[in-house]
Parts: C-alpha cells; structure tokens; sequence
DNA sequence: TATGAATGAGTATTCATTCAT
DNA sequence: AATGAATGAATACTCATTCAT
C-alpha cells in the first residue's frame, strides 16, 4: 500500500506537468499526424502555455523521442515470454501478434508519427529501427529453428524476419493508421489479426496448434 | 482524329516543358523526399524560373498526382500477364514481384512521396489506394484459388492482398527507400527480390516450381 | 556622358531594391540602434514585404557588414593624400579629422552600430578593426617620424596610433552619437573637429602651421 | 545612530543575498557582456532562485545602475589627491591613470555594461556621464592651468576635457575589453598605461617630471 | 525570504503563390 | 510562354516577469 521511499503522492508537480504534456502530445497528433501538430497544439490541449513546452522539451523532435522511447519501453514489458510456447510456435505468433497490435494501437500517435517521420528524420529512424530489433529478432529466431528441420529454406532469416514484421507494421498503417485500402469502412480488429497470424503462420511454415482468441 | 494545330509529331513547347519539370521533380523527390522538396528546388533543377511552375501545375500536390498517375499506368503496362503463367503459380507470384521491384525503383520518388504524404493529404492517399488495387486483386485472386483447393483458409482473401502487397511495399520502404533496418549496407535486389518472392509463396502456400531468374 | 559599357539605365531592379533596403537600414539605424532595429522597420521603411529581406541579406547582421564594408570604402576613397602636405604635417592632421569626422556622421548609423555589437559580435569586431588600420597606420607614421627628431620619446607607435584614433573615435561617439557628456546640447561640428584637431596635435607635439577651417 | 533592529554588526541576511547578487552579475557581465546576460544567469551564478531576483532589483538594468553606482563611489574614494602633487602635474597624470586603469580592471564588467548599453538605455547613459565627470572636472582644470601660462591656446577645457578621457576610456574598451586593435595578444597592464600616460601628457603640454612606477 | 513552475509577448525566417514585365 | 521580384501568412523559440507555495 504504502511506499515507503517513493511515495506517490511525491510526484513532483514537474513531473506531472511532463507527463500531462506527453499525454496531451499522444492524443493530438493521434489525431492530426506529427506533421500537422504545432507546439501550440499541444501545450493547449493540455491547457498550458506556449512557453512551457521549452521548459521540458528542446522541440518538438525531442518530445517525440521520449514518446518513442516510452513505446519502447512498453513493447519490451508487454512481449509475450517465448517459454510459454515451446512446443506451438504457432501460438507465439497469434500471442505475439495480438499482443502488438494492441500495444500499437495504445500508442497510434507514436506509429503515426513514426510513418511521417521516419524518412526525413534520421533520429527518429534510428529509434524506430530499435523498436524493431525485439520482433525481428523473434521473427528471426522461428525461421532459424523452421531451417533445422527442413523448412523456410532459401531465406536469410534475419532479411524476412525484417520483411515479416513489416507486413505486420503495414497491416497496421494500413488498416488503422492510414485507412488506405479501406478508408470507409474500419477493418475489425479481430479480423485485422486474424489476417495477420494466419499469412505469417503460413509464412513461417507452422502448421497452427489450437488457437484461441 | 487529326488535331490541325498541334501536331502529334511535333511536341510542343508547352508539353516539353510539363514533361522537364515531371523529370526534375523526380529526381529531386527521390533524392530530397517530398516534403523537403520545395517548388523552387524543382524549377531550378528544371533550369526553369519559379514562376512558370504554376503555368503547369496548380500546386505541389497537383504535380505529385501527375507522377502518381504516371507511375500507376507504367504499373498497369509492365504486369506480368497471368495467362503465361497457368500453370505456375509460384512462377507468377516471382515475376510479379520482380517487375514490381524494378517499376518501384524506376520510381523511387513516386514512392517515397506516397509513404511522406499518405498520412496527411487524402487525394494522395486515394491515388496511393488506386495502385494498388491491381496488385491486391491479384494475391486475391490467387487465394480464391488456394481456398477452392483447401488451402489458405481462414483468411478474407481482399484483406490478406492487401496485407501481402503490404509484405513488398513495407520491404521496398525498409530496404530501398528508408533503409530502416540496414541503415549502414544496401540490400541487394536480388536478395530483396528473393527474401520477399519466397515470403509470398510460401504465405500463400505454393509449392515454388523450378523457376530460375 | 554617357556610359557605352555600363548604362546607368540597366541599374536592375535588383540592385535598386539593394540600394533601397541598405540606404532604408542606414536611415533606420541611424535613428534607432542596430539591436532595437527590427527587419521589419528596415523593410517597413523601404516600403516592402518583410520576406522581400531574406532575399538580399541573410540576416540582419550580414546587412550591416554590407553596410560596414560601404562605410569602409568610403573611408579609403575620401583619406587625404600626405602627399600633399609633406611638409606640414599639422596640416595633414587637421584635414584628416575634418574629412573622417564628415565620413562618419554621413555613415552615423554605421558608426553607431559598430560600438552597439563590436561587443557582442566578433565579426563585426574584425570589421571595425580593418575599418580603424589606415588611420591607425597615419598616425603610427607620424610619431616614428617624430621620434626620428627626438619627439614622442617613449612610446609604442602603433599602440599610440591605436589610441589616438580612440581619441576621436571616443569624441564621435561621445558628442554625435550617444550624447554622452552633453546631452542636452549639440556639440557643433567645428567645435568638435577644433577640439579634437588641438589635442592630436598637441599628443603628436606638431607645432601647429597656419591653419584655415 | 544605531540601529535597533539592524545591528550593523550582523550583515542581515537580505543585504548578504544582495551582494550575493551583485557579485555574481559583476561576475557574468565582466564575462558574457550585459546583452547577453539573462536574469536567469546572474542568480544561478549565485546559487539562487530566478524569482528571488525581483525581491532586490525590479530589472537587469536597475541592478546594473546598482552596479555603477558602486563603481562611481570606489572612483571617488581612491581619486588621488590633486594636493599631492601640486608642483608635479605630470605625476599627478600618471597617478590618476594607473589607478583609473586598475579601478576600470576590477569593474570590467561594468564598463563593459556602460558600452554596450550606453546608446539604448538614457538612464545607463546618465549614470555613465556622472561617472566621468570627476574626470573631466580634473583634465579641464589642467587645461584652464595651462591656458594661464599660455599653453595648450585654442580649445575649450570641458570639451577637451571630455575627449582626453575618452582617449583613457576608450583604450580600455580596446585594449582591455574589445580587444578591437589586437585581438589576438594582451596589451599589457604597463604598456597601456604608459602609452595613455605620455600622451596625455603630451596633450596636455606638460615636461613630465621624473616619474618613476 | 525563497523557490521554480508557469506565463505570454515579441520576432526572425521560410516558402508557396502572385503578377508586372 | 517565361521570368523572377515581391508578397505575407504561419510558427518555433526566448526570456523577463509573476505568483502560488
């Protein structure tokens, strides 16, 4: 209940302001896109002023990367632990899969922001490339353990794994972010994901195990 | 039928200089990205004064529709013909994707602005969406077909094109236009090619024929 | 009359607009003091679009080392010639600090702004020094001259020089432009000069020849 | 006489901060230059907060009027005494150089301070005018001296009075603070004064006497 | 007396677009 | 058809100053 060396009643007003300015940033160019946000937009969405925002961020690129860094953060904490599924990799996946496009969805602004960005933005590039290590890693790691016996052959895994996460990454930029294919009509979650897992199962060459959602 | 005034032999003035400044901004885009490119950047890459864009062009947008169309009916006329390729469907799915790499790099520009500005400007996310349509028909066409033999099931056939030209699209920005995950090295094309050719039959469960390059 | 390689008819518009915007900040500055001058008051007071600056200036600073650099041509086109007072050097001091008092209240906005941002700015510092050599060089020639019969024993000549053009430099400052010592009342031109002209001479222990105003 | 409350004894902790913040701006602005001083500089130089500042000074330039105005008293108190030297003015020249030289070095940046703002703020401009008139005061009663054994004929003292100090005044913003002439070597404390000694002397036609340092 | 978070006015600069020539 | 000078709207950022604690 109590804690004892960090209570939280002791967040500093600093900090909430910080956080406050964050949130308001998150939900602004969740909305408008990074491009179209202006400093002002943000400091008035969280119902401060303009000069504030210097205060805690040097601009609006800064600001940016911390949000990037808190996704980050997030993604490690929330990966599923793979010695859940050592024997239905193909659930991994599901779990996997699920398990990101939530977390993406949390954190839409950020992806937004990172699409818009990414190619004018070197920073900003390197820190989505890090967000990516993770999955591709995992994605890597399953086509490696498919070659042993046989399957996945003729891939460098670590160029599909790379592949891999991007029909993910684009499946969500498309189908949430974007609305590029379908932009009259939303594409169900549960119908985005099952998409999803079931072309990277076959991708991958896993016969799926039961899967439930 | 025959236009007495201008003739198509002789292009004119005016249509040479549209087509200088499509060139220019091109390769100014490719090289710059969209947003960084501006008007002027085009012009004098054109050797042409700033004025004169506007003679032409209603806007930057405008011009950029004008590639995108372009670049669209290049699209249409380098298709891969399925008749030639009844009987191997894996066959198919690698020359569609080997005409589609090189049509994409030829047009390096085009897309790198469709991925800058999709995200902000609706007309350019339209013309983006009417791409594709060809290519999503395609792997749903190919589907339909897998499911009538029991293969590919549980996926919308409409929804899992859309996420495979996904796969490629995501791996040219990745690989040729951002370098996200290989910031430091190229990745050649014929591995590119390779990795996303064998991704794709083996999510859309083809046996691969013999097929050479 | 007429100029058959450079016809003063051809001065383009460019250049007229320089003109106007280097003669508008002249005027400007004069009045207000580089720091309090805003771009806006320079374009304001030459009658154009604030944007129209950038395309002539980088900033305000290049402006006024375009300025700096008139001034100091001006300066060099207008010295008087030793030549003609070789033999009458109190003469020749006399002339000096009447033509470059006449110089620096045509230029007083630069003068002004010299002592506002030497300060601050090293490279209009460095202007102001190559602005000051020909004068200093004057007077460092002189006192080796004396020294050469025995006068102005005990001294750096060129430390001296450098001192002696404070003395009037100081003099301008203090009387023409920040009114330092006499605030409420203008101190005339030719009370000034006599003033400055008596001292120099006196430090230079010239015996003064027969000079007219 | 006494005061009750506050024991002269016991420096109250309010006239302690006060200092504190007067040293610490003497500090920054002998660095950095008045301009270019923020509020913010001068009381974390003092280990204080910014908000404190307004407690003791409504603004940078009340503070610095503070800051002259203890530098017009340490001028008085250390003036040599004309009467020391009433049969060797040469010396009392010299006397009254080397000391303005040292109380200007340990005032730096307060004369800095007079410069830069000088020409953009009347009230500095008059605190500076009040500095110099015990100066003047005193090469004017030279003058008016030498005037009544028929030497230095043919200029008003106060005027020349006004413009010998700002011979002293301005070799020191050169030399000591601009650096303008020589801005890569240090003129020497002894060479700067000995250079402003002699031509003073000089100017003011007066045989030095022996002097020795 | 002291803190430091918060305010908001002020300004340089860019660049798409227009228009007189 | 072409030029390029001119326009002016839009916005990030700084910093003196205030005030609740």
């Amino acid at each position: 209940m109590n804690a004892p060396e960090t209570n939280p009643r002791q967040i500093s007003k600093s900090e909430r302001t910080r956080a406050d300015l964050l949130l308001a940033a998150r939900e602004v160019i969740s909305r408008d896109g990074l491009v179209n946000t202006r400093i002002v937009d943000i400091v008035q969405h969280a119902g401060r002023s303009s000069g504030l925002f210097y205060s805690y961020f040097k601009n609006k690129r800064e600001l940016f990367a911390s949000l990037v860094e808190e996704f980050g953060d997030n993604l490690s904490d929330t990966a599923p632990d793979p010695g859940d599924y050592t024997d239905d990799p193909a659930a991994l996946v599901r779990a996997t899969v699920q398990g990101l496009w939530h977390r993406y969805k949390e954190h839409r602004g950020d992806v937004k922001g990172l699409f818009e960005t990414a190619l004018t933005d070197d920073e900003i590039r390197a820190e989505w490339q890090k967000l990516r290590k993770a999955g591709i890693r995992s994605f890597a790691y399953r086509i490696r353990k498919q070659q042993a016996v046989g399957l996945c052959q003729g891939m460098d895994p670590d160029l599909a794994g790379s592949a891999l996460l991007g029909l993910f990454e684009f499946g969500f930029f498309n189908w949430e972010i974007c609305r590029l294919d379908y932009p009259d009509a939303d594409v169900p979650d549960d119908q985005a994901i099952e998409t999803l897992v079931t072309l990277l199962q076959s991708a991958l060459q896993l016969a799926p195990g039961r899967t439930e959602t």
